[in-house]
DNA sequence: GTTCCTGCAAAGAGTTTGCATTGTG
DNA sequence: CACAATGCAAACTCTTTGCAGGAAC
């Protein structure tokens, strides 16, 4: 899936669920979305913000506090808690499943996938008569090579 | 190892750390370290807080938030970032390395360990030439029978 | 006596809320 | 034209900070 499909699919979506339950299609939504799926990868309230901003989009926080909590409800974006009290979102249309590997010299954050973690969740739901519904990993590392590689592109813990 | 022996082995490792520092071993510090071993296992500083109101120990904020630093540093106690934004600590001496199952009706907190977990980030670490210092786990989960068994208990999602 | 620690109150970050106004259906 | 959504500013929660007084060493 190239991300303007992602896109598309995701708006096709977003429409839907507006029209199920009597919501509006407002400009606003539109564009956040969009933002979202054309320029975002792991982001907070804030940086959103600004990339709204950017493009000439002057959309109030309150309006986008509610819209990521729409889009967290049908499922377009999910939320993170990550440690440091940092909220972080991600579209989550047209992706699969994934975990993340924080660097703790930087923040920089690196997906990956590994299918010997669906059978670990599936097995603590049974041992104990739950049933999971989602999980997050998140595992904390030191780069081996001296200094970070990521050290400068840092998005989010050297803003803080 | 009983409950009382992970307090007095917590207060060793909290005087030689305090010592090897120049740091001062006030009662204040040793009030909070009681505390969290005698009556907590998953608490954030405000629940802390009441305790040590109960116990008749006024300690203000500051110094809870200066002393749960403290102790995070020195590996008495384990920080951890929840979804909704919890803050949520752990006494962490005389406890093995264990994962988080959470009720998404009530927020009760079962704890797990799953050896195949640890292959899993070492995996990833060797994958993306990072060193694993720490990982959570948190899985979601809804209860299988009807109404969640812990939904009168709670401490944390209920109180929010 | 020096330096660290505490308590208080104020400040700060991130998020939520109330209400008048705007705009969708 | 009804009602949902927006924008603004104020409120709120959790945490941090500055500073004066007090305690440990």
């Amino acid at each position: 899936m190239t991300s303007s499909e992602a896109l598309s699919h995701a708006q096709e979506i977003l429409e839907k669920y507006l029209l199920e339950r009597g919501l509006r299609r407002t400009e606003e939504r539109l564009e956040v979305l969009r933002t979202i799926y054309e320029e975002l990868t792991h982001f907070d309230a804030d940086s959103l913000h600004r990339h709204l901003l950017e493009r000439g989009l002057r959309i109030s926080r309150a309006t986008i506090y509610n819209t990521l909590d729409l889009f967290v409800s049908c499922g377009l974006v999910k939320r993170y808690a990550f440690a440091e009290g940092r909220t972080l979102y991600e579209r989550s249309v047209g992706r699969r499943q994934h975990d993340h590997l924080i660097c703790i010299e930087c923040g920089h954050i690196q997906e990956f996938c590994d299918p010997q973690l669906g059978l670990v969740v599936e097995g603590v739901g049974r041992l104990f008569h739950m049933n999971p519904v989602h999980h997050d990993l998140v595992v904390y590392a030191h780069c081996q090579v001296e200094g970070c590689p990521h050290r400068s592109e840092n998005s989010t813990f050297a803003t803080k």
